[in-house]
DNA sequence: TTGTAAGCGATAAAAGTTATCGTTTGATAA
DNA sequence: TTATCAAACGATAACTTTTATCGCTTACAA
């Protein structure tokens, strides 16, 4: 990933045509030093000590940019409502990043290898989930 | 996945040590028939046309229970709040059943290859995002 | 059949997110 | 530098999704 300065973080607003505002910057450089994968609301408690006065609001519009802007990243692309799938066959999924479509696809067709069941740390593997982000036929044509 | 005829959906209840209700039968035998991936309330329009008067808040309870009981399974582990994260290396996630905690795992760690940019059916791959579910090592303890 | 615990429906409440709106601020140009 | 104005802000209402509560009903075992 990128790393921007305080310098080049103006330079990145400039790019993104966004004001380069207190709140943005505090929030930007606040975030670059949290591990893990925090929710919006464990930021705001965080950035509320640099900046008291920001708006849990506004911290959710430029969690939502920066989103956007490809600076951080979310963890998962399932939000919204749970979902549930009657599929018993092993399968994995396609979701587009335009239309949030999920399709399925299974193992063989996505020539997934993957099958260790210890991993570093001692994990025990259950299954592998794996989410194909991308673009759908119908959204290409569009 | 197995598949429960009317007759064995009574034995699941059992094993389960839960009551075949008349809801939760119609409820199952509806999910049965659904593919694709729907939500809660796609659940409840579908399952009021054979059982007008069934409640949500039923709904949501027996598809806990399924899910639970393994009988269907949800399309995410991430539900809750948004999580973002600033790690910037390619990496995939490690994701508790038990306390649902998330642990970073890079590519090489594990020994994942899928690299196909277009799938079946015209789907344009943008990137692969593996969530590997398992039990992490203090659950094991504990 | 009947007693009891589990389950149900209705709905309030909680959790998480987004929208609204009046005020403030940053960027541009005079 | 200052004036202008769109963008962004804070406060908070509204919305969406999910869970909790509670009085009534039903399944099931005795």
């Amino acid at each position: 990933m990128l790393v921007y300065g305080t310098k080049s973080f103006r330079e990145h607003c400039r790019e993104h045509g966004i004001a380069a505002t207190h709140q943005r910057q505090v929030l930007y450089e606040t975030m670059k030093t949290m591990h893990g994968h925090p929710s919006p609301e464990e930021v705001y408690a965080r950035v509320k000590k640099k900046a008291p006065a920001i708006s849990l609001a506004t911290v959710y519009k430029n969690i939502h940019l920066f989103v956007e802007s490809g600076v951080f990243r979310k963890v998962s692309m399932h939000h919204g409502p749970v979902r549930v799938e009657m599929n018993g066959e092993p399968h994995h999924h396609m979701v587009c990043s335009k239309c949030r479509k999920i399709s399925d696809i299974g193992e063989k067709e996505l020539g997934f290898v993957a099958k260790r069941n210890r991993l570093p740390g001692g994990f025990l593997v259950e299954r592998y989930a794996v989410d194909v982000i991308g673009v759908c036929a119908s959204c290409q044509m569009a």
